[in-house]
DNA sequence: GTCAGTGCAAAGCTTTTGCAGCGCG
DNA sequence: CGCGCTGCAAAAGCTTTGCACTGAC
């Protein structure tokens, strides 16, 4: 078990909610993911292991997951998707091939600190920032 | 007639497209537009000008202006949304208020900088970044 | 005259909600 | 044993598509 996994469990159990066969499937699967999937993505692959998992749980675990903040929910043109949000503060932003569709992570400490500049210039309080790249990867290039 | 509304109507001519009454409307009403709207927000705006728009012809319209770059489309959580993509390149970013929903324009050279330098480090030839930060706006701080 | 553009209506998707039953604590 | 969690089915948006008609070139 992964320490994001320890952590969801504990902020679950610690914000009064039990545990259901649903949301668990769901949070042990995230923990394995190297970058973000969609919703369809989480249920589809619940449902070769558990054929009685519904996609409506698979939603609800979501939204209480992004609600406690244990999961960043990312906005794509086919729709959102979601991955962990480490304990640590530590995170990534995405690539999106337009050609083939694939969606990559990365991590840049310039971008971060450029980022963080820009939310105390302004009167904002910013919580959270979400950056997506797109173009063509190194092989739908060639 | 703003210059991007120029520059779109000779685009849309060079590609031979004809001028119709919807998709004219929608142009002259982004070219009006200090930031982005939503396709219901300009069917309903235009809707009380002429009765006899549809909305298919809003979509219809939005998408051909992205296919031709004049048009930049961006996801939110409730929607996509559409602003004019000026000829020169120059571009912002913006800011949505998590409590009252307000979205807000802001543009940084170094953030831009910063992005740029993030595609070159990477395989991929990147055409496009978006950048959407949420948090509380100076009147939803109070 | 031809064919892109258009409005309407219907369909497709992703996401949410209602409801009755299950099962965690 | 109460109430949160679940699955199913239905509903609710946003967006796309089919079709016959209109009108720009």
């Amino acid at each position: 078990m992964t320490a994001w996994e320890a952590h969801a469990r504990e902020t679950l159990a610690g914000a009064g909610r039990r545990a259901g066969r649903a949301r668990e499937l769901v949070i042990s699967l995230l923990a394995r993911q190297q970058c973000c999937l969609s919703a369809n993505e989480i249920f589809d692959s619940l449902r070769t292991k558990d054929r009685r998992i519904g996609l409506a749980s698979v939603y609800r675990a979501l939204d209480q997951l992004v609600g406690l903040q244990l999961v960043q929910r990312l906005e794509f043109a086919d729709g959102a998707r979601y991955e962990p949000l480490l304990p640590s503060g530590e995170h990534h932003h995405h690539l999106m091939c337009d050609d083939c569709g694939k969606v990559e992570p990365f991590a840049d400490g310039g971008l971060e600190r450029a980022l963080d500049r820009v939310g105390g210039d302004l009167g904002y309080r910013v919580e959270a920032h979400d950056v997506l790249l797109r173009g063509a990867c190194a092989e739908c290039r060639a």
